[in-house]
RNA sequence: UGACCGAUUGUGUAAUGGUAGCACGACAGGUUUUGAUCCUGUUAGUCAAGGUUCGAAUCCUUGUCGGUCAG
């Protein structure tokens, strides 16, 4: 049988340089491609040319490792489909996860069809999740498993990916955990071994944000207004009718603030700069406890905030997901309109699952978790999980 | 204009003659392949000028500024 040709997407990290040295161990016929994604360092923190610096480490450890090393540039469908969604997200007032859309349009998109180009048989990524195909009706499924490592877990950046994109992905340390990895990487030398972690989104990197949103979308002062914590929102006694939908979009509405509904305690210079559940940036000193932002209205371009980490404002019951929004990665496992899931979920990346109910409606998905949740926030994902498999995901409305 | 009250880090406040603290903010690190959160550390102040006292944020005088009454 011909050896399985797999590109592992090497990033300069020490992640992707074990799972290289892992398949290449197991047998397979590996190379290395290295993705430039990202040119601009506006509003970059740290320096900046750590993009050549990961270039050169990448060619490094596939020298050390004797794979084949190639360069390839998607930086202009990269702006495309990652940068273009997150300024257009953060127009709209919500905010985007551009990883994981990165994960679903780039390194298994492109770069998958790249690597077919190639001939190749997979492509593979440093990622810790893991994955497992199953038969069921003489189909098969390919599912999307937690990484073994509880702290490390990844497979939330992949809760967009579609069957098609797993069966060609392969996870070589999603069974490893992280300290092993490291010891890996130091026991066969790799020149990375030591590195540290990367963080900020992918390609482009640790960013000040609102420098980096300025380049599109422009300051402009407006009002912080401050929201009693007993504002009678927070009070509205469930509807006792017999129609289950309306328990569901009780439980699960946004809420809305109108100026007059606090007092204004300050400025800022642009709504879209914020996001739900933030404390650090809104400059407001005098307050018992901090001031978290607990709304934003990026149309009258108003902040409401509220004082102390226990604020009813930060806390919701639930969320839904329009039906266009909703993802299953699991096709066979789709919830039919007037299904219920208990599904443990999260709505972002290393959150401890959380126990929930998922109601399939006719036009939305509505996911009701056991205990109220902090910063539900539109424009990120929501994730569901059946014990460690993530089966569907969407984005909350 | 008269009377009274007040003035302490960027903000809100403690300290009634004896080491100017606390919270929030800001800044810097740490954690984190999103945005956030979280953890640690740093920062900075007695309105001004005199006086009493061994010693003044604290008591006295004057001034400046703010507030409340009176008009």
């Amino acid at each position: 049988m011909k050896t399985k040709k797999v590109i592992v997407g090497l990033s300069g990290g020490v992640d992707s340089a074990v799972a290289a040295y892992v398949l290449r161990e197991q047998g397979y016929d590996v190379h290395a491609v290295f993705m430039i994604n990202w040119h601009d360092t506006t509003g970059l923190l740290s320096g900046g040319c750590e993009n050549d610096e990961d270039q050169k480490v990448a060619e490094l450890v596939a020298k050390q490792l004797d794979i084949p090393f190639e360069k390839v540039d998607f930086s202009e469908i990269y702006a495309k489909k990652v940068v273009d969604y997150m300024f257009s997200e953060y127009e709209k007032g919500r905010t985007p996860n551009p990883d994981v859309l990165c994960n679903r349009e780039i390194k298994f998109d492109v770069f998958l069809d790249k690597a077919m180009e190639l001939n190749a048989d997979f492509v593979a990524t440093g990622h810790y999740c893991r994955k497992e195909t199953i038969t069921t009706n003489d189909k098969t499924y390919y599912r999307l498993l937690a990484g073994s490592d509880n702290n490390k877990d990844q497979s939330y950046f992949l809760c967009q990916l579609s069957q098609s994109q797993l069966e060609k992905a392969l996870f070589p340390i999603g069974d490893v955990e992280k300290p092993e990895v490291r010891r890996i990487a130091d026991e066969i030398s790799l020149i990375n071994a030591k590195k540290k972690d990367s963080q900020g989104i992918c390609f482009v990197g640790k960013v000040d944000l609102p420098t980096f949103l300025q380049q599109q979308l422009k300051a402009q002062t407006g009002d912080i207004i401050k929201i009693p914590e007993t504002h009678p929102q927070y009070n509205v006694s469930e509807p006792t009718g017999n129609a289950e939908i309306d328990l569901l979009k009780h439980q699960s509405r946004p809420y809305i603030y109108k100026p007059e509904d606090g007092e204004k305690v300050g400025e800022h210079d642009g709504a879209h700069f914020f996001t739900i559940g933030q404390r650090k940036g809104l400059g407001i000193g005098g307050m018992k406890q901090p001031p978290f932002v607990i709304e934003t209205d990026t149309i009258n371009n108003i902040i409401y905030i509220g004082e102390g980490k226990k604020h009813p404002g930060l806390f919701r019951k639930g969320l839904f997901i329009s039906k266009e929004e909703l993802h299953w990665i699991r096709p066979d496992l789709e919830l039919k309109t007037g299904e219920v899931l208990e599904t443990d979920a999260r709505i972002r990346y290393r959150q401890p699952l959380q126990k929930a109910k998922l109601h399939m409606k006719t036009n939305a998905a509505y996911l009701i978790f056991d205990e109220k949740q902090r910063g539900i926030t539109s424009g990120q994902f929501a994730a569901f999980y059946i014990g460690d498999e993530l089966i569907g995901s969407g984005v909350i409305a």
